[in-house]
DNA sequence: TCCAATTCTTAAAACTTTCTTAAACTTTTA
DNA sequence: TAAAAGTTTAAGAAAGTTTTAAGAATTGGA
């Protein structure tokens, strides 16, 4: 992996933009969001590696975005607080954050923080298996090129089949209600009983399985839900 | 990303919508329900990290239905009770509520108190209910993958035949009635001395023992019910 | 911007599995 | 041994899944 993606989350645009401009001067990739549900949705839509976030926000507070992004993902998080949410801060350590960098910060300081945590993670794998490359009998997934293989060969997955196919590979043996699988992939709250999870999971079997009417890889549970067989 | 889904329970219309705007604009899910019963049912219904709970209410009243709650779910409860309730805020805490607001509430300290609650209870992991691989004697439950084994061999249960199988493995030694193996698989009250219980009882033996007729792992006690051996 | 291609959603029908019911049968208890 | 409790069977009803196809929405390129 040659480049590197950091999401900024900062409700101030200036400082979105000064930090974009330092961290590109190294030539890392920036993404913005202006609060913590905008940086929710572009962690869903976007591979990112290392999160900047800041602590006074509307919406969703760095605070608790730290904590809902725990829950999933372990990528590294940065935390930006002035110096008066002292309180905030400690919190945000406690609940996930793996440094943090008080305002008005240097940005070179800022830079130097990014780059070290990218070297600490990459070199951990901090991911916890859910970096590299997830191999299941034969079927194959590599979420930094987006790929699916089956038996060596590259299959050719739309973007929503590919996200169910991810969250039920990176799960593996966990069964996932249909409701869950539309709740997660399309990260909407609802699903009113409509079909279209059950004609993407037919998609897929006809992309990722020898015999389609008899799954290998990818099974149903019934009256439960799908699941990835390990 | 994991987003929460609160249920907001109250006969009045007007908070219900209120609570959860609140709590939208925290990122947070919510799922109404007007009473105590409707509230039973979207928590069967539906995966709920928190439920809020008005005392007054028709059909089935805050106080009554913690109780019910807590007979099978750990999850928190927050009560909601007039002033003039105090009695009632009092039983809710013993009776197994988390926390309590009194109405007229500020908004922002309910919201402040969900996160609470949510925070701790997900860190205590309160409410994966048990985790892991439970295995008595050779038979084994995986709640995860919602799979059953016998000496290493997956045994392919139906849905109703898994809940009731989790239901007394999770309780093994445990004897349960006919009536509550029903009404807490089913999620129904009454049982009409219908026979569909011993029907699912003999498929799960046939699927789980060397010889049915002589179980040895889902046992009767005579006159009193079934339970899994320990 | 508009067009063409791709992808997603919806709906209905076919299909499969599971659940319920009722009646007959067996075992246990008093 | 009679009554009560538990077991078994089979068939129709109910519920859930799969498949197809067509139209809507989105995307990428001219």
């Amino acid at each position: 992996m040659e480049t590197y993606n950091v999401l900024v989350v900062d409700d101030d645009k200036e400082i979105r933009d000064a930090i974009e401009i330092y961290l590109k001067n190294e030539g890392i990739q920036v993404i913005k969001a202006a609060d913590g549900l905008e940086a929710l949705e572009k962690l869903h839509e976007e591979t990112v590696h290392l999160i900047i976030l800041d602590v006074m926000m509307p919406r969703l507070d760095g605070i608790n975005a730290t904590f809902k992004i725990r829950e999933k993902e372990n990528i590294p998080i940065i935390i930006l607080s002035a110096k008066s949410e002292d309180t905030d801060k400690i919190l945000g350590l406690q609940v996930g954050a793996d440094d943090y960098v008080t305002k008005p910060f240097n940005p070179m300081e800022l830079v130097a923080r990014v780059k070290s945590q990218l070297r600490r993670y990459v070199k951990l794998g901090t991911y916890q298996g859910k970096q590299g490359i997830i191999d299941l009998n034969g079927l194959t997934l590599d979420r930094e090129a987006k790929e699916v293989t089956v038996n060596g060969e590259v299959v050719k997955l739309t973007p929503t089949e590919y996200k169910i196919v991810e969250l039920l590979m990176t799960n593996a043996g966990k069964v996932f209600s249909i409701r869950e699988i539309y709740e997660r992939v399309w990260n909407e709250p609802g699903y009113n009983a409509e079909n279209t999870v059950a004609v993407h999971i037919r998609k897929i079997r006809e992309k990722i399985e020898i015999n389609p009417k008899n799954p290998r890889y990818l099974k149903v549970v019934w009256g439960i839900g799908y699941k990835m067989e390990k």
